[in-house]
DNA sequence: GTTAGGG
DNA sequence: CCCTAAC
């Protein structure tokens, strides 16, 4: 808090124009002030400025704003002091209306307690320190970092108080018509209207500040903000006083009318959707600003909103809300809209993913739906179950395949691109028995596929009953079909749902990888992988012991293929891919050499299997090196 | 759980 | 990098 003892004023550190440069300052600067019995407004003495930070301090450890804490303010300021005083147009007597001490570093650290509570359900206003009045006519100035409304406040430090007409939500709702709810206080209305008085009625009814002049806006000024303002700039008092009403931000500099603190006019809509848009990604509302309310029209109100930003940015947004609703539906609708939290890397890269497999399915066969379409996606036609002459029921759904209508069933993929070796051997084994239907189909379906399937999270080769409207080529009951079936179904009844759900993120492997790898076959063997993985990829949490696995075998490929043979000279002069760092001679030299060495068993590692070709090559390239 | 090997 | 079999 900055205090400006030499002119008995509580200031807000940001200036006016510094405001206008960022936005995101507190515009208002707030002025203690002393009432004096007739209603004038004398400059705090260095006293009252001193009493008045002791009570801030006191009061800064209270949790709650309890009933005592409000009256105990509002009594301090009754009989001392007050830093805004306003007028009240019914009565014309004076009323201490609101009353802010902010700092900018309050405000960092309320940032960061926002932080903290953003997922906290709603909680009770905690370090809004409110002091009711008794007057219809409300203006309320305030920073809106430091008054908090559903934030849990629990852990705030801020200093802010505000001498307001209502401190909760619950007083909001029943403020909002008839006012004196919890009013604990004498109304000390003080008689009499002084010179110093704002003439209020510039702000009633529609307000077209681009009709004002200069010293009018002035006047405009202090009626809104409770303060005289030396600032002949028209179009920064238009925005300051348009801001002020409608406790927004979102201004134009000019062209806009005000009507009971509302925008209304050219950028009314635009208020409008982007208060929607924002309340979408979850904002919550953390003070009420204005009451608008000379004659009780509806109610609206304003909110000072913020928006959490995962890099705990500091932005902070000031949105109007438009609103004719009772403000109890408003409150509970900002309420129950609780913040929505900004997925997380993993989920988004996870959502990509399920996208780029819809994408995928789109256009793929239905034979190469992936297993996990059958959690994520609904099948474009209502599944209907299909039994066959055993009773088994196989759920099956209906598709188009080259003018058919083809029913298939739905299964899990157990097993990507070809068919394994004992499907084969299986289907082989029966061939008599495979009706020609089936065949046809499968067929077309593998023809469709072709061997794009490593790509593609194909399904099983499956038995398919392909009909027509002519024709039925039906195939359900031969003896092998239903033992394919019941094979491939008894495959499916164990799926692994998340099988291929997501793919690990690609990392290139890097020379110094490759070095760690290598050294590491050096040190245990090749085979040894998850001790290479435990002790020399330690730090490389990415690297299963597959994938050395697989980087060794790529590197023993790349031997063969990359290193200069000196026998056949030139026979693979293959283009080389600029973007892929080649690995340096060196390394490939000293994989070539421990393969071969701990390949022929003259090393630790178990025993390697060879192809002939393999075994002749290695024998035959190794003799140089050994 | 790890490894080998096909894809 | 994925997948499966085999251990």
């Amino acid at each position: 808090m900055e205090v400006d003892n030499s002119h008995g004023t509580l200031i807000n550190k940001s200036e006016e124009n510094d405001f206008e440069k960022k936005g995101t300052s507190d515009p208002v600067v707030y002025q203690l002030v002393r009432v004096e019995g007739d209603g004038t407004l004398v400059p705090a003495t260095e006293d009252d400025v001193l009493q008045f930070e002791h009570f801030l301090h006191n009061d800064e450890k209270v949790d709650l704003p309890s009933i005592e804490d409000v009256g105990h303010v509002e009594e301090f300021f009754n009989n001392d002091c007050m830093l805004l005083k306003k007028p009240d147009l019914e009565d014309g007597s004076s009323k201490l209306e609101t009353v802010e001490v902010h700092t900018q570093k309050l405000g960092a650290d309320l940032e960061e307690n926002r932080l903290q509570s953003l997922d906290d359900s709603l909680s009770p206003p905690s370090e809004c320190r409110v002091i009711h009045s008794q007057h219809s006519d409300k203006l309320l100035t305030e920073q809106g970092d430091n008054v908090t409304r559903q934030d849990n406040a629990s852990t705030e430090t801020t200093k802010s108080t505000v001498l307001n007409e209502s401190c909760s939500a619950e007083k909001d709702k029943a403020d909002a018509c008839s006012r004196p709810v919890c009013d604990t206080s004498t109304d000390p209305s003080v008689s009499g209207v002084n010179s110093s008085m704002p003439d209020f009625s510039i702000l009633r009814g529609e307000v077209c500040l681009d009709d004002l002049t200069i010293r009018e806006l002035q006047e405009a000024f202090r009626a809104t903000f409770g303060r005289q303002t030396t600032v002949k700039d028209k179009i920064w008092l238009k925005r300051r006083i348009t801001m002020g009403l409608t406790n927004s931000y979102d201004v134009p500099s000019s062209g806009c009318v005000v009507k009971d603190y509302k925008i209304v006019g050219k950028d009314a809509k635009k208020d409008i959707s982007d208060m929607d848009e924002r309340s979408k990604i979850g904002l919550r509302a953390t003070s009420l600003v204005i009451y608008p309310g000379n004659d009780g029209d509806s109610p609206s109100s304003s909110y000072y909103q913020s928006e959490d930003q995962q890099d705990s940015s500091k932005r902070v947004e000031r949105v109007q809300i438009h609103n004719d609703e009772p403000q109890g539906n408003l409150l509970g609708k900002q309420c129950t809209n609780k913040r929505t939290r900004k997925p997380t890397k993993r989920y988004i890269e996870e959502l990509s993913d399920i996208e780029t497999h819809d994408s995928t399915v789109k256009i793929s066969s239905p034979a190469k739906r992936p297993a996990h379409d059958e959690v994520l996606m609904k099948p474009r036609v209502a599944p209907f179950n299909e039994a066959d002459s055993l009773g088994t029921i196989y759920p099956t759904r209906k598709d188009t395949l080259g003018g058919f209508s083809v029913h298939v069933p739905y299964v899990s993929r157990m097993r990507r691109g070809r068919p394994r070796k004992d499907f084969i051997s299986f289907a082989d084994k029966e061939p008599s028995v495979e009706p020609k239907g089936i065949q046809t189909a499968v067929e077309v379906i593998l023809e469709k596929d072709g061997d794009k399937g490593n790509h593609l999270r194909k399904a099983p080769e499956v038995p398919v009953k392909v009909s027509s409207e002519k024709g039925h080529i039906e195939a359900v009951d031969s003896e092998g079909v239903r033992n394919l079936q019941a094979k491939l179904y008894s495959a499916v009844a164990k799926p692994k749902i998340n099988r291929g759900l997501t793919r690990k993120h690609h990392r290139a492997w890097t020379l110094c990888e490759v070095v760690k790898l290598v050294d590491g076959v050096a040190r245990f063997g090749a085979g040894k992988w998850s001790e290479i993985r435990k002790l020399s990829f330690a730090s490389y949490s990415y690297r299963t012991s597959v994938d050395l696995k697989d980087k060794w075998r790529n590197l023993i490929r790349a031997t063969k293929t990359q290193l200069p043979a000196q026998k056949d000279q030139g026979a693979c002069p293959r283009k080389i891919n600029p973007s892929i760092i080649p690995i340096p001679p060196s390394i490939l030299l000293r994989v070539k050499e421990l393969n071969e060495l701990q390949s022929q068993g003259g090393g630790f590692t178990a025993p390697v299997k060879f192809s002939g070709q393999d075994r002749k090559v290695l024998q035959g390239k190794g003799s140089g090196f050994l």
